[in-house]
DNA sequence: GATGAATGAGGCTTCATTCAT
DNA sequence: GATGAATGAAGCCTCATTCAT
C-alpha cells in the first residue's frame, strides 16, 4: 500500500521546481501562499487568462517574490497541479483504513474521492484543462502522481477480487472507470447536479459498479452492506 | 429518433457566428477550411498557444480572411467546437439504424462513439480543455449540442429497459457514464492505450455496462450476442 | 464680386480628384452620393474612425465603386470638405443681392453665414478637425476656397467703409472675426446654445460688430435699421 | 478670483486617469515626460497619425511604460489636452494681478491669452482637432477646464462694466468672442500671420473690442490708455 | 461600370520576466 | 529576502486598397 507522503512534500520541495530562496520552511510557506492564489485564479479564469500580476495581487505579495520561488509561470502551474493531485494522494488513502471489509473499503474510497472532487470542483477541472500547457517533462510528474493515486483505488479492487466478491475484471481499466466517475462530477457538474445530489451520485455509482463486477457472493455481501447502511440512516 | 441534420449545418451557418461575406456556399467552404486548420492546431497546442497567424498559415489563407468569416478568435474556437460536436451528433445516430435488436443497437452506439473519439482523439480533448475559454452565451450552444447527442444514447438505454433487458436504472446518469467512457479513451489515451486496444476497450466496456444493468433475460440475450460475435470472427 | 459657380462645379469635377469613370454626369451623381454619406459619417465619428466600408454601406454602393470615383480615402475627404466649403461659397453670395444698402447687405451676409453653419453644424466642425489630415497640396485647395468665400464678406465690409458707415479698419482681419463668429456657433455650440438662440446670436453679434466699427453716421444708420426690423416683427 | 492650482495638478493626478504606479512623484515625472512628447506629436501629425510607438520613442521610454501611466491611447490624449488647458488656466490669471485698472486688466488678459496661444500654436489647434476623439465622459473634463478659464476672462469684462467703462453687454457671449479671437491666431495662423504680427493682432483686436463695448467714459479711458502705451514705447 | 472577396501591413495592448534598490 | 518599475516581444484585430468576375 502507498504510504501517505508528509503534507505537501512533493509540491513544495525544491527538487522539481527550483527556488532562489534556501530557507526550506520559508519556501513551503511562500509557495503555499502563491499556490493557493494561483489555483483559485487558474480554476476560475484558466491558465492563460491569469497573469502573474493577478496571482501576486491575490496572494498579497510582489511580482518579484513569485519569481524567487518559481522560475517561470509554468512552474507556478506545475506547483498548483501538484498541489491538487497531492491532496488526492493524501486524502483518499486515509478513507479506507478503518475497515478490513473489502466492499466497505471500496465504498469508502469512491465516496471519499467523489467528495474531494466535490469540495474542490474547479481545481479538479483545472487538471483537465491545463496539464497540456506544461512542457512534456513536467507533464510526466503530473501523470506519475495520478498513477500513484489510482494505484490505491486499484488495490481496493484487487481486494474485492481476492475476497471472491468480484469476478476477475481488468483492474487497471476499471480503476479508470472509477476515477473518471469521480472526476465526471466536476467535469459535467452543470448537468449532473441537475440530476442527483452528490450523495445519490455516490450511491448510484457504487450500485452500478458493484453490479457490473460482483460475483453471487459479492452481491450477497452488497445486500448486507445496503441493509447496514439503511439501519444507520 | 433524431433526424440527422445536413452536414455541418449548424457549425457553419451564420446564425451563431456572423460573417461579413454573404455568399452562403462560400461561407461554408471557407469556414470548413479555417476550422479544419484550427481544430488541428487547437488540439495540438491548445487555444491560447495557437495564433490566428498560425491558423491562417495552415489554412492557406490570409489573416484578414479569417476575420471576414469570424468576428473574433473566440468565434473560431466556437466554430471548431461546434464542428466537432456536430460530427458526433451526425455520425452516432447513423450507427444503430441497421438493427432492431436493442442490445445490438446499444453496442453499435457505444462502438461508434468510441471509434469516432479514437479517430479524432485530440479534437475530443479540445472540447474539455477549451470550452471554458468561451463566453457564457456561446458555451451554452456547446452544451446544447452535447445534450442532443447524449439524448440519442439515452434512447438506446431506454430501448433496453423497455425490452426487459436492463433493470430500470437512472437513464440520464448512466448515459453520462457511457459518454464519459467513450471520451475517456481520448482523455486518458496515454495510459489506456498501454492497457488495451480500442477494440478491447469497446468490448470490455460493453461487457462491464451490460453486467451493471442487465436483467437475467438481458444476460441471456448478451450471451447470444457474444456467441454471434464469436461466430463472425 | 465673385460669380457663383455652377452647383458643385469644383467639388465634383475631375481636375482635382481623378476618376476612372469618364461620363461626367455619372461622376457628378455618384460623387454626390458618396460625399453625402461621407460628410455625415466624418462629421459624426471623425475621419479616422470612419472606414471606406462604412461610407459604402451608408451610400448604398460597393467598396469598389468608391475607388472608381476617388483614388484614395483622402480624396473622399477632400471631396467632402470641398463640398462643404463650396456650399458656403454659393449660398452666402445669394444673400446680399436683394439690397443696395451696405449695412443691410452686411447683416444679410452674417445672418446667412450663421444660418448655414447652424443648418450643418457638424459639417462645419469637420473642416476644423480634418483639414490637417490632408496632404499639403490638397490642403491648399481648401484654403483657397475659404479665401474666396471670405472675400465676399470682405466686400461687404469695404462697402460699409466706402459708404462712410464704418471707420477704416483692417478689413482682412475683421473679415476673419466675422467668419470666426459664424463658425464659433458650430465650434462651441455645446455652450453657446445654452446662452442664446441662433437669432439672438446673429442679432447680438451684429450689434457688437457694428459698434466696434461704426462711424457716427454708421450708428445713425444702424438705428434706422433696428427700427425697421422692429416694425417688421 | 480663481486661485491658481499647483502646476499641472489636475492633468497628472490619478483621479481622472488611473496609473499602475503608486509613487506620486514618479507618476508626475513620467506623465510629464510622456505628455510633452505626445503634445508635440499630436500637434504635428494629429492623434490618429501618431502611434504609441512614436510617443515612446520621442519620450525616450518603452511602450510598456506608457501603459503603466495611462490605460489607453485615449488617456494619453486626455492627459495631453488637460495639460494644455491647464496651462491656460494657470498662466492667464497671473497676467492681471499687477493692476487695479479694469481696462488695463482686460488688456493684460487678452494679450497674455494671445501670447500663450502664439507660443504653443499647434497645441492650441490640438484641442479643436482632437477633443472629439475622446469618449463623452472625458470630453466633459475638457469642457469644464475651458469653462473655468473662460470664467476668468468673464470677470475682467464684468470689471469693466461695473466701472462704467463698458455698456452692459452679454458677458458670456462676449467672453467667447475674446477667447475665440485668441484661438483664431492659432486656427488661422496661416492667413493671419500674413496680415499682422502678434503684437498688432493684440492691439487691433483690443481696439476692436473696446469700440464694440465702450461707454463714452470707457472711450475716454481707452484714449489715456493708448497715450500711456505710446509714451512707454 | 459595378461588385465584394481577399490581402497584409500596422496599430493598440498585454504580460512574462528582469533588475536596481 | 522583497519590491515593483521597466521592458519589448507577440498577439488580436482593423481597414485601405486591389483585382478577378
Amino acid at each position: 500500500m502507498t504510504k501517505p507522503a508528509p503534507p505537501s512534500s512533493m509540491a513544495f520541495d525544491q527538487t522539481v521546481v527550483k527556488s532562489q530562496v534556501t530557507d526550506e520552511k520559508l519556501v513551503m510557506k511562500r509557495r503555499e501562499q502563491i499556490v493557493t492564489a494561483a489555483i483559485e485564479l487558474f480554476s476560475e479564469q484558466g491558465y492563460y487568462r491569469t497573469s502573474i500580476q493577478d496571482i501576486a495581487r491575490k496572494a498579497g505579495v510582489s511580482i518579484g517574490l513569485i519569481y524567487q520561488y518559481a522560475q517561470t509561470k509554468e512552474d507556478v502551474l506545475l506547483l498548483s497541479l501538484m498541489s491538487v493531485l497531492e491532496s488526492y494522494k493524501q486524502e483518499i488513502p486515509q478513507s479506507a483504513t478503518a475497515t478490513d471489509d473489502q466492499l466497505e473499503a471500496l465504498w469508502s474510497t469512491l465516496a471519499t474521492y467523489c467528495r474531494i472532487i466535490d469540495r474542490r470542483r474547479s481545481a479538479a477541472v483545472l487538471a483537465y484543462r491545463s496539464t497540456k500547457s506544461l512542457p512534456r517533462v513536467q507533464r510526466e510528474f503530473i501523470k506519475q502522481l495520478e498513477i500513484e493515486t489510482n494505484e490505491f483505488v486499484a488495490e481496493r479492487l484487487r481486494g474485492c477480487i481476492e475476497a471472491g466478491l468480484f469476478r476477475p475484471i481488468n483492474v487497471d481499466l476499471v480503476t479508470y472507470q472509477l476515477v473518471l466517475y469521480a472526476h465526471a462530477w466536476a467535469l459535467k457538474y452543470w448537468r449532473l447536479s441537475q440530476l442527483v445530489t452528490i450523495d445519490e451520485y455516490i450511491e448510484q455509482g457504487f450500485d452500478f459498479f458493484v453490479h457490473a463486477m460482483a460475483t453471487p457472493k459479492g452481491l450477497a455481501r452488497y445486500g448486507k452492506f445496503l441493509a447496514a447502511r439503511k439501519r444507520k440512516a
